[in-house]
DNA sequence: CAGTTATTTAGCAAATTAGCTAAATAAGCA
DNA sequence: TGCTTATTTAGCTAATTTGCTAAATAACTG
């Protein structure tokens, strides 16, 4: 838990996570699209392992690095909980995406608003 | 964002979250569960603040911080859904949570402070 | 084997953070 | 007014983090 919000706390290493969302890179890759040198994405990605939000595979000459989203969700969601109880229901959730990937795709393409008030804020922050 | 995950980089101010995520409490009963002297938790409630996270109100002698949930949640959200885009119902539950929270300070108080800030209460069960 | 590419490790300097003590500010009370 | 409590600001040191360059390790290629 305290290693993926240390890893998290750092701009460069979320934006390789957020790179990684689609598919997995290798260390080349990651480091080309970044304007630092690729010892320093080297580390970044060793801290980004070490909190279990990357995983890496050596191929050859290349090692590649995929994300580990169960992981993401799981320390923010076991966070949140303890934070703010309110939430309660995002662990549901986060069982299920396990369990309905496709099913949960299909069912968010669906589903509109309840009808309720608007929620306050926007979905970004 | 970027303050948001700084924020939650460090255990001290996860544990404040935690502590605040039933009531609001002033810095002295705050400071009080902690192994650490006041002038450093004053300085982890500052960096919280400055991250939205939580809001302080001085009252007489005291000045009372309470968290704001939705922020911790809108924020962690944002992100999941740009790292990790296969959790989205985690945006159904967010929004779900905002219209339970907007109905219930609705139920609170008959009066809207449309200006103001986030709903009074700290009762977040 | 020698040469090339891909990645990591080692070692360093600059910048940031965490916690402390002492002092300042603000409010309540006699 | 003067005393006490509550909280924050200032200023300091130690520890950590960041990103760099140079060199080491590993695997492919002719």
């Amino acid at each position: 838990m305290q290693r993926v919000f240390e890893a998290l706390a750092s701009t460069p290493r979320r934006k390789i996570l957020a790179l990684l969302a689609h598919s997995e890179l290798s260390a080349g890759e990651i480091a080309a699209r970044f304007d630092m040198t690729k010892p320093s994405i080297s580390q970044h990605l060793a801290v980004l392992e070490a909190a279990g939000l990357v995983v890496s595979e050596k191929r050859g000459q290349y090692v590649f690095y995929r994300q580990v989203s169960e992981n993401l969700i799981n320390a923010l969601n076991g966070f949140v909980q303890e934070v703010c109880p309110v939430a309660r229901p995002l662990k549901r959730e986060s069982a299920a995406i396990g369990r309905e990937r496709a099913k949960a795709a299909e069912a968010d393409a669906g589903t509109a608003d309840a009808g309720g008030p608007a929620p306050r804020r926007g979905d970004t922050a």
